[in-house]
DNA sequence: TATCTTCATAAGTCATGGCTTATTATAAGC
DNA sequence: GCTTATAATAAGCCATGACTTATGAAGATA
C-alpha cells in the first residue's frame, strides 16, 4: 500500500474526516474528540492511528494525555496530486486541441 | 451520503484512481480501459459509475461505445475543500499564536 | 500504595464494497 | 436478418474495515 493509497483512504470515511477537521480548528486531546465525536473512544483511537500514517496528523505526549493535531505533511501530498493531475490534464487538453487543429 | 463523501470515497480505490488517471491522459471507452486496467469489463464499468456519481467523469454515446472523459466539477469540488481547509487552519494558526502573545 | 484518568490494543461482529461470471440490451457490419 | 462488439446490470463471493466491549499500561492524585 503506497502513502498515497493511505492519504486518500485516510480521507474517504466521513467520522475520520470529521476528526481531521476538529484537529483543524485546534489541537485536541483523545478524550477531547471522544466527547464531541458519536464514538467510542477506542474508535477515535483506531481513525488516529489511520490519520497518523498517512501523515496527517501527529501526537504529542502531555502527562496521561495525548495531544492530537494537524500535520501539513499529508495535506501537502494530497496538493501536490491535485496539482500534478491538474497540469497533466491541461497539458493533454492543449495537445488535443493542437491535433485538432492539424485536421 | 453527502456529495462531498462520494467524492472521497470515489477517489479511494486505488483501481479507481488509476481509471481516473489514465481519463486525464485522455477520454477513453470503457473497452479500452478494460484492456488497460487488469480487472473484468463489468469492474470497469462499476468503477465508471462511482466515478460518475462523484462528477470526477462524464460519458458520451458514441455509436455502440461509450466514450468517458474528465469531468473537471469533481476536481473543483476536492479543491475547493483542500482550499477551505488550509484557510481554516491558517486562521486557527493565527489565533493561537496571538492568544499566546497576550500570555 | 491505591485509585482514577487517559489512551492503546485485542478480539469479535457486521455491513460495505470490489471482484467475478452470467446475462441482457443496443448498435455495427457482413 | 444474423452475428459480433460494446457496455450495463444482476447475483453471489469474499476480504476489508468500522464499530463494539473488554482489558492492560502508564501517568496523575490522594
Amino acid at each position: 500500500m503506497t502513502y498515497e493509497d493511505r492519504l486518500f483512504a485516510a480521507l474517504a470515511d466521513p467520522t475520520r474526516r470529521g476528526i481531521f477537521e476538529r484537529l483543524g480548528e485546534r489541537r485536541r486531546s483523545v478524550a477531547e474528540l471522544a466527547r464531541a465525536v458519536p464514538v467510542s473512544q477506542p474508535a477515535i483511537s483506531q481513525h488516529l492511528k489511520v490519520l497518523k500514517e498517512a501523515r496527517l496528523v501527529r501526537d504529542e505526549a502531555v502527562g496521561a494525555r495525548r495531544i492530537y493535531s494537524i500535520d501539513p505533511a499529508g495535506l501537502g501530498q494530497l496538493r501536490q496530486w491535485l496539482d500534478r493531475f491538474w497540469r497533466e490534464q491541461l497539458a493533454a487538453f492543449e495537445s488535443a486541441v493542437e491535433a485538432e487543429r492539424r485536421e
